[in-house]
DNA sequence: CAGTATCCCCCGAGATACTG
DNA sequence: CAGTATCTCGGGGGATACTG
């Protein structure tokens, strides 16, 4: 279990999911990371970026025209990560609903 | 995504994870979650005791001899998150471990 | 045995302003 | 466009002492 206490410590982490999921649904460059995930500050999703960066989700390439543009595209490792959590997020929604807990009011 | 983020949420937190574990694995009582998992305080068990029975993973006994015996048995329910888990940790032990994850370290 | 009750501290995250 | 730099606040969690 303690093995996975580092993807659950970040997955959890606000932002993270939303990010991750933004990713595979075509978000590419820092902009629309930004609109895929409303409400969340510049500071913050640099923070979350690079941290998807530091654990091998998102790779970042930076191409120098002007403005620069930075592009993410989440890596074979998030495709995978996303897969094994798949199982975990039916079992949330069979469950966790009835149970009270809190899922996060949609924006719109 | 946002249907999980409970679930996240609560395993992500501190001692969680090896509760479930302690549950699975023989514990019941108060002091036996205690032992199972060193360097839980009293306050910080019996929070997260509540929290689990209150997610619906934990089933509280009381059993009024003297002196008094609380009996925790995991559900149904915590079986089957589980199981829903169990890809996540194959994934985290497969891929987190060289992406510099820190993996808490065992207690012996 | 199985908890409560306090007090305290640190870190995650929001707000705001600024920059190459 | 894609970020940094500060400041602030709240609450999660530790330490310690006490109790039915």
């Amino acid at each position: 279990m303690q093995s996975v206490q580092g993807v659950l410590d970040t997955l959890a982490r606000r932002w993270t999911g939303e990010l991750l999921m933004a990713g595979t649904e075509g978000a590419r460059r820092f902009r629309e990371y930004r609109r895929a995930v409303p409400g969340i500050s510049d500071r913050m999703l640099t923070l979350r970026l690079r941290e998807l960066e530091t654990l091998g989700l998102l790779s970042r390439t930076v191409v120098p025209s002007t403005p620069v543009q930075v592009l993410y595209a989440p890596t074979k490792h998030a495709a995978e990560l996303l897969e094994a959590v798949r199982p975990l997020v039916r079992w949330g929604t069979q469950h966790m609903a009835k149970a009270g807990a809190q899922v996060v009011a949609p924006a719109s």
